[in-house]
DNA sequence: GTTACTATACTCGGATAAAGACTGTCCGAGTCCGTACGG
DNA sequence: CCGTACGGACTCGGACAGTCTTTATCCGAGTATAGTAAC
């Protein structure tokens, strides 16, 4: 059980592209350096955001990525169903019903699976702790505790 | 981001070991009889059991394994925190630092990470939900759909 | 009849392969910009 | 001077390897049991 580290890129990108303001869209190799990633596998995660439709791609030159919308319109739950797919975690796989459980009626069986129950009521309460955390609250603690954030990111982007 | 499916093994074993309500220990190769499953991996997931003390191991004849205590006081938390281990599923890897953030001052990237924390966040929900349901309380809601459960068990392993 | 010993068979435990998923990389199709040319 | 067509370069998008975790399997160390023999 891990979640890949996509994510943490995927959040951190979107929060970059609010910070930096630019009119243009910003491509992959710019993004990819401010945060000294390997371009063609950051290209891949933000491919799963434009599935998603988090940001949207332009392509010829002058192309990039910009948000599909602000960040109080982006959760967390977002990002990583975006980039992990939207299957759950948790997946039974009904070995109740072999063995032991061919003994038992078919009533029973068609009832719910009391273990995939409970691991599904947990993994609600994480899909829902995701959905209440939105990217633009993200930013504001990040200001809380560094107020010059826009202001580095914009003034590094412009030598770099 | 995929919960292995020897939680789910564990779970019902654990069960499965209640149910039965044999004074001897169980050997591996009847409980993985009673689902069907490869006897060989199955006891490999029994081991990290035995790691986490969920169960006891007897060696030699008549060996097997047996719950170390009762269902009321086993969660699954616990039985997660056994099979996937006890490390956090999201893994910060402070991208943050890295490029732009080396322009950022040191009091920002001594506070922890916002992205970090809103993962965090929603994880320990999770591990809350898991930790509030007990092995008891599933077997209960399996019960309430199936009260033959124990006497179906004990007739299919009296066969076999 | 009781007790101690020995051999046996059974069990767990960890070490050993195979498969799948994630991570990382590359090149081609498509698009936009800048330029040059013609009107 | 303005509009248009063309060339070029840049960008995204999907197809292609490497590495690591998960899944699956096997065999050896250890132990309780059952039988045996001695007392």
């Amino acid at each position: 059980m891990r979640i890949g580290e996509g994510v943490e890129w995927a959040a951190h990108c979107l929060l970059m592209l609010d910070w930096m303001g630019e009119d243009r869209p910003v491509p992959t190799a710019r993004l990819a350096a401010g945060f000294e990633l390997p371009p063609p596998y950051l290209n891949k995660q933000l491919q799963a955001l434009v599935k998603a439709g988090l940001v949207t791609s332009t392509a010829g030159a002058r192309g990039g990525f910009r948000l599909a919308r602000p960040l109080e319109k982006i959760t967390m739950m977002d990002v990583v169903a975006a980039i992990e797919g939207p299957e759950e975690a948790f997946q039974c796989t009904e070995i109740r019903s072999r063995g032991v459980g061919a003994d038992s009626p078919a009533s029973a069986l068609r009832r719910p699976c009391a273990v995939s129950t409970a691991m599904r009521k947990a993994e609600l309460a994480w899909r829902r702790a995701l959905a209440e955390q939105t990217l633009a609250d993200v930013s504001a603690a990040v200001k809380r505790g560094a107020p010059e954030i826009e202001e580095t990111v914009r003034a590094w982007y412009a030598r770099n």
